[in-house]
DNA sequence: TATTGTTATACTCTATAACTATA
DNA sequence: TATAGTTATAGAGTATAACAATA
């Protein structure tokens, strides 16, 4: 009988044989190892949390990002704006419905081709868009609050790699 | 005029100044560098591939989530499963349902808390996992195409470290 | 003839509240 | 009193089809 064998958990405990919580428990799972779920999970908690963030400027997320491209300078059309954020063409009338009904963008006649339109902010939109990126980023601090500088870099890359 | 520089993209072109395509444009945009917007695009279309390749066993990811957890031996309560997937108590019935009816999971009661249902699959179900368990992965094969075996370990780590 | 934006519409997903049976 | 599961219901998000203007 060795006697510095001080902490072990004692597996031979009839009832209690599990107090871990159930989070750890399904760590094991498969499920757990695949990336869809984790990536799942990931935009969900990111997702929420943002929303949560931007709730005082009455934004969300997808709105966030409609005016982010509008304040980009790389001038979308509605179009393009829908396949780089995979929305539908009637999703992304009624959110720029929203943000030009606010003053924060504008519609603009593409001179190349009449049947687009361009998005491009207003001087609100700017100020508007200062404010709610502020708070995403807050909200993208608190999610990668577990990673290195470095690790949240590598995260980046990786993931750009498989979207681009 | 050097006579050594033949490839070069002619920068001083007046009218087809912009050939690149407007997925090349938007990926300089600040929002294209934010996780949160990565992880919702990787998300997508990790979804909608899985979606797709689960069809034909009439299974969507959600019903796969629910069936592989059932089949991981972790014998998680509907309640559990629902904090664990991200899931309503009430979705969670709904998706369970389904998967009962056709015979693929069963509710069985907890022992220790008569009010609780623990989720184990049958034998059919763990036929119907095995199937659709290589339909993700091939989906995944398809998303992580390009990175390394080494990189895909990398972002499997990172996504955990954040999601748990 | 094909494409952009638009509208109307329906469908899926998600969230909320109330109920029941247990604890 | 609080919690697990259930039900009903409403809301948000998403997809589909048809149309007008333009290419």
């Amino acid at each position: 009988m060795p006697p510095s064998t001080p902490a072990a958990p004692a597996p031979s405990a009839e009832k209690s044989a599990t107090p871990e919580t159930s989070e750890e428990r399904f760590q094991q799972s498969p499920l757990a190892r695949e990336v869809a779920f984790l990536t799942a999970r990931a935009r969900g908690r990111g997702n929420a949390l943002a929303n949560q963030l931007l709730a005082d400027l009455d934004l969300k997320v997808r709105h966030f990002s409609v005016l982010a491209m509008a304040c980009s300078g790389t001038k979308p059309s509605q179009r393009e704006l829908g396949e780089f954020l995979d929305l539908d063409p009637s999703q992304v009338v009624a959110l720029v419905d929203v943000l030009e009904g606010r003053g924060a963008i504008r519609r603009e006649p593409d001179p190349r081709d009449r049947r687009s339109k361009i998005l491009v902010a207003t001087e609100a939109g700017r100020e508007l868009y200062a404010q709610a990126a502020e708070r995403t980023r807050q909200a993208e601090e608190q999610t990668l609050r577990a990673l290195s500088p470095a690790e949240r870099d590598q995260l980046r890359e990786l993931l750009a790699k498989i979207v681009f």
